[in-house]
DNA sequence: CACATAAGTGAACAACTGTACACTAGAGTG
DNA sequence: CACTCTAGTGTACAGTTGTTCACTTATGTG
């Protein structure tokens, strides 16, 4: 046995990541995981971890890395899709979801690594979430939507607009995937969250506070 | 050696809880944590564990109650401080500032325990969160503020508050105690966020949407 | 005072863990 | 072709884990 070795490059590499977000997937907590268990889910030897990275917080800040690239495709798609401006939560929400739910461990990762062991991780999280809420900043800039703001205040107006989007988003994931009923319950909350914030910030004037 | 015995009733068991509480604080993950590790900690041995606890999700669950007795105390503290309605918001957050420093390991296992292993925690902080939203609609609808809001509206508007506060807790928890230039930089920024929200709420009107 | 019970103890065990080591097959390069 | 890397393999080992068992001791109740 063992005839197959050095199939593609990175096919193991791609195998161990894979294997622990699915478990992260299946419930457990990324920070619970240990190296033997990842390497068995990939179907792998234990040592063959060690040829690809240093720790399992070596393999999380490479997860934290792909959790990007899947943050910014969700981030191209809706803005390919923005249509009306009057439509625009909507929407956005929705792509939010469809992406929550098509990249369901990638998110469950997110939301674990948020209050996480590794202090890495967490910062490398934080960080894309932070780029995602300067990214709607400018795309409202672009298409000059709250106008009135100034720079600092539409910050701050899109940074409470993506965590409350990312808080959804650990709703949605607790919820199976065919309840339709609780998937528009949180679909619904999260519009009305969001307009709420904009309605703020349509008549947020720069001396309050 | 080994004289003391049964000094008083549910002493281990605090002392259990309380070691895997500062284990979690000293930046460990609970889902990470192990019945020995936590046995260690508490200077007691293994086998005690089981006098009190069947298993580590069960002190868990018995830990998101003592959350619930920390939750209520920081409310009655708010209600108590409430002076006049233009201070609310600010001397809210103060609040939540200092019982959330004082209480750290507890707000560090909230955050964790949202998008934690067990089902049964996650369950049981939700609801001391959604607990937390209702009594604060209550309160509001005490002092006749955002009057014109429907039930359902206000309840919207309390949920959005909480999590917000929820999510700048967790930004809290991550800066050193004697970082005041962050701590007040976090301080500014949920007090923002909430003026944001209450302006949108105070421009609310049920047809939106 | 006797005694059942609750709450502590230590020893034992099989299962699992991370990691080190020595080995080997294939790919790329000269 | 000879070579050096890279990425895979199996074996080994000491340390840790959860859990069971038989035990002791203090306490409150009858």
């Amino acid at each position: 046995m063992a005839e197959k070795r050095r199939r593609k490059p990175g096919e193991t590499r791609e195998k161990l990541m894979g294997a622990a977000l699915s478990l992260v997937g299946s419930g457990r907590h990324f920070d619970s995981l240990g190296i033997r268990e990842v390497t068995r889910q990939a179907g792998v030897v234990p040592t063959s971890f060690y040829r690809h990275f240093r720790s399992m917080d070596d393999l999380g800040l490479q997860l934290v890395d792909e959790l990007g690239l899947v943050l910014r495709r969700m981030m191209r798609e809706a803005r390919a899709h923005v249509s009306q401006a009057d439509k625009l939560i909507a929407e956005s929400v929705d792509i939010f979801i469809s992406h929550g739910r098509a990249n369901q461990s990638f998110f469950l990762f997110m939301a674990q690594g948020l209050a996480g062991e590794s202090r890495a991780v967490q910062d490398g999280i934080r960080s894309e979430i932070r780029f995602f809420a300067t990214e709607l900043a400018n795309d409202l800039r672009r298409l000059k939507l709250l106008d009135h703001l100034s720079d600092g205040d539409l910050d701050m107006a899109c940074d409470l607009v993506v965590r409350t989007v990312a808080f959804s988003l650990t709703d949605l994931l607790r919820v199976s995937a065919n309840d339709d009923y609780q998937m528009d319950q949180i679909r619904k909350r999260t519009i009305r969250f969001l307009q709420l914030i904009f309605v703020g910030a349509n008549h947020w004037q720069s001396g309050t506070g």
